[in-house]
This record gives structure tokens, sequence and C-alpha cells, in this order.
DNA sequence: AATTAATTCAACCATTTAGTTGAATTAATT
DNA sequence: AATTAATTCAACTAAATGGTTGAATTAATT
């Protein structure tokens, strides 16, 4: 009884590890079991399937990623710490979770509409109050015209790209992997000019 | 001897697809003999492996991303239809090969020496022609101080994200299929501003 | 037409992998 | 201490999947 969620929680911890490193069709429940320091039969005894796992550890991943950045986005902040506040988190999240962003574009995309429903059912707010935000900025000149989703999907994509496309960044600008952390951190703070000027007046 | 490119070609095809769509580790030699219409030991005939198949997948995949991207930075164009003709580049090849873009970033990612060492070996030139250029507007005064490396990853980033995040975009903005469609068609004319409002002096 | 070479495929094999089971162990309860 | 319930695992099964083979067919060459 004692050990019941200890066990539990260690192989979600497993299974994320290795879920959103290999995905769904690369993981094998061996190393899962592996990783966790478990028999195999384990992950049957607490999740009964390897798909069964492997929902619990998307939609754990999901309600990892999402509201975090929602909650930036609707934040009651002014466009220009909310933006440094935006690149800040995701940039912490990706250290932590360094696979994260890429796993949730992968399997979304293998099974769209199990995502849809997912994300319909948990019932995750579109960042309403971040539109209306926009909305005013432009209302009162402080901001160009934009399409609130384009400036939203901008502002998403500059964040993870470059994180899920590592190995291309490193290749063509020939970084070390150190050299690669320097350059986030650089990152880091450029971004939000990048952003902010390009919807300046 | 006359149906030999045929029968490779069909197989290489119908490889790209499924490859591109499900991965390596999604991928299965049968589905793949199924969408070739022909027999699952042809593959092997023609490419010994599953691995010897992907890899001649993934190899061909990436020399159709990268050079042409990369033509276009290097082209002897003034930056602001240079950007036009990327995104417009970009969204052309995401027509054609809806997935390549995930594809290459999720193999890569599981791969990233072999990877490297293939980029290498093909000698894909890095877009020094574009870095230069960039350092030229920024000394002229019509661009601001920016890193080349920090814009070049930014611009192509803001091409691909919406591709790749597809499901994300339309569940959180509650798009269907054709409402996807309108807004890359509207992103084609936004983007530009956006990337070159956000140099801009 | 006969011979040779290339191509195709149904049936098969070997390995991997998800999933099961029942006995053994440990912990909780009386 | 005895009983009951929960937990663990080694060994197993069933199915999926990559890969092979050899005979049959088709095409090219003489």
């Amino acid at each position: 009884m004692s050990e019941e969620l200890q066990t539990q929680e260690q192989i979600l911890e497993a299974a994320k590890q290795v879920f959103q490193e290999r995905g769904f069709s690369g993981a094998r429940m061996q190393e899962i079991a592996d990783e966790a320091e478990i028999n195999k039969s384990m992950l049957h005894y607490y999740f009964r399937s390897k798909d069964k796992l492997f929902q619990k550890v998307f939609q754990d991943s999901i309600r990892q990623f999402f509201p975090e950045i929602l909650k930036v986005l609707n934040a009651d902040l002014a466009l220009v710490p909310k933006i440094e506040k935006l690149v800040e988190t995701y940039y912490e999240m990706f250290k932590k979770h360094p696979h994260l962003p890429r796993f949730v574009i992968h399997e979304m995309n293998q099974h769209p509409d199990r995502f849809r429903g997912f994300v319909r059912k948990e019932g995750f707010e579109i960042p309403e109050r971040f539109v209306e935000q926009i909305k005013t900025e432009i209302a009162s000149g402080t901001m160009r015209k934009i399409d609130p989703r384009e400036f939203i999907i901008n502002t998403i994509g500059l964040c993870v790209f470059p994180l899920i496309a590592r190995p291309m960044v490193e290749t063509v600008f020939d970084m070390s992997e150190d050299q690669y952390r320097q350059f986030l951190e650089q990152r880091k703070k450029e971004l939000p000019k990048f952003i902010l000027n390009a919807v300046k007046r």
C-alpha cells in the first residue's frame, strides 16, 4: 500500500521520459520498465496497456504544456513584460523537459482527432483575454494592425522552433552543445525585441 | 528491365509517403508494399532492409528540403522580395509534401549524429551569402542590429511552425480544414510584413 | 524456338514485442 | 501467530513484423 503511489509515480516518470523521447511507436514497454526499475508486468498491473499508459502520459504532457503558456498569455500584464515572461517560461520549461514540445507536435499530428477531443474535453480556454488585449493595443495605436491569431502563432512558433530543430541549428551554424546553450541564453534577451518590433507601429 | 525504374520509383514514392506520415518506427513494410501495389519482398529485393529504405527516403527528403530553401536564402535578391519568395517557397513545398517538415524534424532528433554526418557529407553550404547580406544591411542602416543566425532561425521557424502545429492551430482557434487553408493564404501576405517589420530600424 | 536473365510473389522463418499468469513475497488485519 | 489482501516478478503466450526463399512468370537474347 505504501509503495503504490511511489511505484505508479515512478512508472509515469519513466514512461514520460521514454515516450517523450521516442514517441509512441518508438517506445518499448521493456525500456520503460527498465527505466522505472520495475518488472514489465507492473506496467500492465498499473496501466493495463501500452495505449492506456501512453494516453495518460500524453494528457499529462498537454496539461503541462498548454495551461502554463495560456496562463501567461492571459495574465494581467502589459504587452512588453508579458512577451518577456512568455519567452522566459518557454525556455525554463524546455530546460526541464527538452523533448516535450516535439513530442506533443509529433503525436498530435498522428492522432489529430484524439488531440482535438482531449483539448475540448479538458476545456482549455482559448487565449481570449490575450486576443482582447491585442485588439485594444491595436485600437489605441500602440501596435500595428495584425490578426491576433497570427501574432499568437508567431510568438509561440518563435519560442518553440529553435528547440525542436536543435540538430539543424547546431549543424547549420556549426555549434557545439555549449555554443547552442549559449545561443539560447542570448536568444532569451533578443527574442522579445524581435517580436515587439514586429508589431510596433 | 523496362519495369525496373518504374517499380523502384513506385516503391520510393510509397515509402516516402508512409515514412513521412508515420515516421520510421511507425511505418510498416507491409503498408509501404500495399501503397506501392507490389509484394513485400520486392522492397527487400530493391532496398535490402527497412533501414536502408528509410535512409534513402530520409536523405531524399533532406535533399528536397534544404537546397531549395538555401537557394532562396543565398539568391541574388533584395531583402524584401527574398523574404516574400522564401515564404512563398515554403508554402508551395508544404502543399506538395505536407508531412515533410515534421518528418525531418522528428527523425533528425532521433538520430542527430546521423543527420549531422549526412548534411556534412552532402556538403550543403551554410547560408553564407545571406549572412553577408544581413551584415551589409545592418552596416548600411537599413536593418536594425541582429545576429544573422537569429534572423534566419526566426524566419524559417515562422514559416514552418503553423504547418507542423496544424492540429493545435485548428483546435485552439476552432478552425475547419478550409478555414485553416484560408488562414495560410492570408498568412502568406502577412508573414513577410511581420518579419521585415521585426528588423526595420 | 530455345536459352538465359530479370522480375515477381506466396509461403515461410526468426525475432521482437505487447500482454498474461500463477506462484512467491510482502504488508496489513485479526 | 494466523489470515487475508496487496504487490512483485520470472516465465510464458500470442501476435506483429522484418526478412528469406525458391519456384513461377515474364522479358530479352541467341
